[in-house]
DNA sequence: TTGAAAAGTTTGCATTTCGCAAACCCTAAT
DNA sequence: ATTAGGGTTTGCGAAATGCAAACTTTTCAA
């Protein structure tokens, strides 16, 4: 949704629970520096993101808000349901494509 | 597939049939800029990889070389279920929905 | 309520990286 | 042999990055 990377970011982040710290430490950068990520005074490199989004478990283009809202993925990646539901649904979904035959 | 970026962006740009030129006029860079970008000599920022993503109408996750189907919104958002079972799979979530307090 | 720890921000500076223009290389067509 | 298109390399100034340390704010247990 958000057109900017640094809201992303601290969204992404604030949604599995880490802290700046935390993060700053799962991605290999000074607590200060991932500060300004979220501030939007610095701007992470290439391999930077790729680590953010490796640990955040989303797809760059979240990050980055290149993501269109208009899928099905959109309605369930969202707030909308709280991660124990999401792993219902995961289950299910899994279920689902054991189905086939 | 690739994992490194400047070789998915060569692959991606020569599909569409780009020169380098182009796509440096495209994304607003110098044609010498861009030629390094797909060396590995130089990275772009943020901005430029939404713009080369734009350009080349292709996902962030493409580029960087992080398309992986691990995310619950990769399962669903893609051709590896049908309508139906999609249809299923959203009438499961909207029951995992009601099914709060 | 207090105060110590955790969380987050700002600053100053060294270093790295970026981006450009210009020169250069290579191939193909003329 | 020359031109043109496509691509690469270089040199360097400008800009962005990253860090540590200092600082502010929040949290929360005693």
């Amino acid at each position: 949704m958000g057109d900017k990377f640094n809201e992303n970011l601290k969204t992404e982040r604030e949604r599995r629970g880490y802290s700046q710290k935390e993060m700053s430490e799962l991605i290999g950068v000074a607590k200060s520096t991932y500060s300004l990520y979220e501030s939007g005074n610095r701007e992470p490199n290439v391999m930077t993101i790729k680590k953010i989004a490796d640990v955040l478990n989303v797809t760059a283009d979240r990050l980055l808000g290149l993501e269109e809202p208009t899928t099905l993925a959109a309605h369930f990646d969202g707030e909308e349901y709280t991660e124990d539901e999401l792993d219902e649904i995961r289950q299910f979904a899994e279920f689902v494509k054991n189905k086939r035959k």
